[in-house]
DNA sequence: TTAAATTCCTATTATTTCGATAGGAATTAT
DNA sequence: ATAATTCCTATCGAAATAATAGGAATTTAA
């Protein structure tokens, strides 16, 4: 399972890239709110994405947060790595964060992790093409469904 | 990532699969020391998967466990869910242990949802497919390649 | 220039999960 | 009987998770 922090990044992420005409910085309780996100929690989140580079920041009276990369540029792999850590299921099959699993024989023919390796393979493929774009449109496809 | 728990006792399953030719119990000590596992976690792991009727088990002097399934029957999304619960990322695209979003307003036109459906459906997809047989199929065929 | 509204930053806390160990009861082969 | 083994319950420390607290810094606007 995705922590909460992440599962909150992405509402929030997916609330800016839908409300951002413009660009003009949304605080910090408007999407708590919305979002049903704990405010104090949201905040250090969105800070996060903030260093990452995801989100920009205005600060003082009338500040707030708003995307600073396009909705097509942000997608949920990099927000998973960001909060959780290694999307992989074995440390020995990422790719940033490789690490040799302690008990293992030999790496090389072992038949558990080539299993793993192609499970991170396709899973990584599909979280990196699911952006905040494809997200959106994703929902407006299930209310076209809905309608029917 | 999966726990270790999980991690040790696909490495046992396999162990066990590859060992019983007529199946003989094989103890815990001899899984343990051969997969380097610390025995007393592997104890608790062991009697599991014997709940779960993956393994049997016969006591005593000379006892220890063998297979209660047969290779083919065995694969690593009944371990996971065993040891580590849902293979979903989300709560909600969970089929055994499904779960509300508490915070989500509308899961019929979520697309976050939506994109870990699919994901979730896929990996279980493949971590069925990934029975102790394929398991060491694959390793052979990986000798095979390091020989050449 | 002061007040109000906001982000920024560091610390702290409670709860749960993970990885493992301890100790002995029950069972079985010899 | 004895030795070897599984079975079972309880416990423990460390880490991760989900959140809260409190105030410093910044900015707008009256």
């Amino acid at each position: 399972m995705i922590s909460k922090k992440t599962k909150y990044a992405i509402n929030a992420l997916v609330y800016l890239a839908r409300e951002n005409r413009g660009n003009e910085p949304i605080q910090i309780s408007k999407i708590a709110e919305s979002e049903n996100i704990p405010r104090k929690f949201l905040e250090a989140i969105l800070l996060d994405l903030r260093n990452a580079g995801m989100l920009s920041s205005k600060k003082g009276k009338a500040g707030g947060y708003y995307l600073h990369k396009s909705p097509e540029e942000i997608n949920i792999a990099e927000v998973m790595r960001l909060f959780d850590g290694p999307i992989a299921l074995l440390p020995c099959v990422t790719h940033a964060y490789y690490e040799r699993c302690e008990e293992c024989k030999d790496e090389a023919t072992c038949g558990i992790r080539s299993v793993f390796l192609d499970v991170r393979n396709e899973t990584v493929n599909m979280l990196k093409m699911a952006t905040l774009s494809q997200i959106i449109s994703r929902s407006e496809h299930l209310n076209e469904e809905k309608k029917k």
